[in-house]
DNA sequence: AAGTATTTTATAATGATTCTAAAGTACTGT
DNA sequence: ACAGTACTTTAGAATCATTATAAAATACTT
């Protein structure tokens, strides 16, 4: 450790303190290459595993909250059980994986020009979530 | 009270008892024209205010298990909170009203041609739901 | 009507999430 | 650097939806 510039610049710009717990978080969501679905128990165990001193759970649910509402998080509905997240922010959808509860990304050019064709008077169209349920062939 | 007659025969078809506490529920959520989306606490709310006697929780929450499990109800996921149910169990998307959480169904005709183009080896598509967010216009 | 399998029930248990309020840390102005 | 204030973290309690439990009630079969 540690570089921690680029995430400390990251926290000041939407006024989130850069402290020792945001800033260990940020860099187990944020310091990979590939997008990232997560609950908030994968979450702590992977802190667990990977920083010496503990962070308290209602700490890793603030902070995920605050990145959340930040726009650095989204959070995908997919069923009752827990809160999933998404380290991709972009407008995209999902592939579930039923026998291993596993997500997939889906990007909008992989879906055919999806469109809306009923409107409602008075609202207007916030956002459109696809999530694709897939299971073994057989 | 009370023609059960198609309520029982539903329930006898798919190898559930037809109990009492099965054909009130079965009442207040089939014996209408419009699609239903409840959660299992305004299926308790309605039957307080509509039943002279009283079903207990677990029941509740049984019998709408059942019923999904016949393949009576769909569970839809919209967020973490709670899970919702749905009495159109036909292949259909939904239009989610941020300000009030309700929901509207949203036919298969009234999205365009929806297409999955990537697909996932070893694996097939079991189901694709869409949900379309919406708020007030301004 | 008797015997067995299912169902209902109240209540306890669980698990995810939120709340609380005290202790700790970051920032501001000097 | 220092004091004062505002924000964060923390452990633990509280809450809420849901599931489990096991005894009493009901439905079905013969």
């Amino acid at each position: 450790m540690s570089d921690n510039t680029e995430f400390v610049k990251k926290l000041r710009s939407v006024g989130l303190r850069p402290t020792k717990q945001r800033l260990k978080i940020c860099k187990i969501l944020f310091d990979r290459k590939n997008t990232f679905h997560f609950t908030i128990s994968d979450l702590q165990k992977i802190i667990k595993t990977k920083i010496e001193e503990k962070v308290s759970l209602a700490t890793i649910y603030n902070t995920v909250h605050s990145f959340k509402k930040k726009g650095y998080l989204k959070e995908i509905s997919i069923n009752s059980d827990k809160s999933y997240y998404d380290t991709n922010i972009t407008n995209h959808h999902h592939f579930l994986d039923e026998e291993t509860n596993e997500l997939l990304d889906l990007d909008d050019n992989d879906i055919s020009n999806l469109k809306i064709k009923k409107t409602i008077p008075g609202k207007k169209i916030k956002s459109i979530e696809v999530l694709v349920k897939i299971a073994n062939n057989n």
